[in-house]
DNA sequence: ATTATCTATAGATCTATAGATAATGC
DNA sequence: ATTATCTATAGATCTATAGATAATGC
């Protein structure tokens, strides 16, 4: 008969956490974007993620190869999902679908997505080390993302008379910020989501009698 | 006859850079505020600034007090100017100036005075130590800068009838969020102003004619 | 004498590794 | 035996200060 040991394999730890989880991993992830997005990627010492997570500092080695390990999974964690999502938004928006339905559920599901990552995933985005060339795949990954968003934005720009500059390119960035930038909005996520997706049709000069529409 | 000396006072620099200007102080702060933008606060250096300053390290600290000091120099220097012109305008839209007009022209002139700070201001702010609690003093101001933001969104929010949930005050962050990310967007400064000002209308529901009437 | 810089450095970190140890599993 | 942790620490920073120095100004 197995017995169900309640004991971990392996040295105990000097200083158990109540909080955490069965999984050490999780545990430095969450640590370290807490603290990533209060105080910065340099200014977050690996002591201070290890004892939030309830280990000593050496530990985070058995798990991690350093700091940039640990940024480098969160960020590929969280915008994989959201890729994912928006590939598949891509294919019906090639396949014919409303240009102003395909933008509103792209901003929406994508709020959903990162606010259930529960690590203010846009504020981790905001950090200058992100973007300072030690994450290429994740940057690369974004791009992508971003040119999915610009597509759409391109067919809604083809639809109205714009009359001041602007360029499907840098709505669709904006348009991506906005579900980035959720996270401030305090409120349920589907209240919140649906306020992104309209947000979004606004800034592509969808009136909001076609707001209305593309919500269902 | 004072001899007009075109040698300064003071022992010479080790390593002297062309690019200096006249003003050490000002040698500082644009270094500081570049790296900070690229590298993040913490992960910079007083040493790094130091030297793409055109200094030695122990040099800084005869002009600021530490790294915290430069950066409450930073933010101070580019809060200020924006916030001025916020109160204005406020006079002007509770002497009956028409909403509309208030908000494009406040996003419109902080996209100018931001830019021509030519610090990548938006990208400073950006920072999570700003944030966190060292700096009360601007974020004191940066809140009113928002307020003001905010009382110009909830008079164009009573106009249109919204059919999604949203409040003065996200808005006016999100527009305020619209003039510091135009370090974003390339082209003339005047192009970029006039864009965030016409999506900072539609973020309000301003529908494109009356956007049209703002713009002058 | 005054000014603006320099050099040198103490003391406090911080990162990453080596090697020990305290559990369970078999 | 294996696993997950620990302790200890070398070596590399980094910050902030003390005190020297090389100019001009008078």
């Amino acid at each position: 008969m197995p017995q169900h040991s309640s004991n971990p394999v392996g040295r105990p730890r000097a200083v158990p956490r109540e909080d955490a989880t069965a999984d050490p991993k999780e545990d430095i992830l969450r640590a370290a974007a807490s603290l990533f997005v209060r105080q910065g990627f340099g200014g977050t010492s690996t002591r201070a993620i290890a004892e939030i997570a309830g280990m000593r500092q050496a530990t985070l080695y058995y798990y991690f190869s350093g700091k940039d390990d640990i940024l480098r999974t969160l960020l590929a964690e969280t915008v994989r999902p959201s890729l994912e999502m928006a590939k598949s938004w891509r294919v019906a928006l090639r396949g014919g679908q409303d240009a102003a339905v395909v933008l509103y559920r792209l901003i929406a599901e994508d709020t959903r997505i990162l606010r259930s990552a529960g690590r203010q995933v846009g504020a981790l985005y905001a950090l200058p080390e992100v973007w300072s060339g030690n994450y290429p795949e994740f940057v690369e990954e974004h791009a992508v993302l971003e040119g999915i968003y610009s597509e759409v934005c391109e067919l809604l720009l083809a639809r109205t008379e714009v009359t001041f500059a602007i360029e499907a390119r840098q709505l669709g960035r904006l348009c991506c910020q906005l579900a980035e930038n959720a996270y401030l909005f305090s409120g349920p996520v589907q209240t919140v989501a649906d306020t992104m997706g309209c947000l979004g049709l606004r800034l592509n000069g969808v009136p909001d009698a076609a707001v209305e529409f593309a919500r269902r």
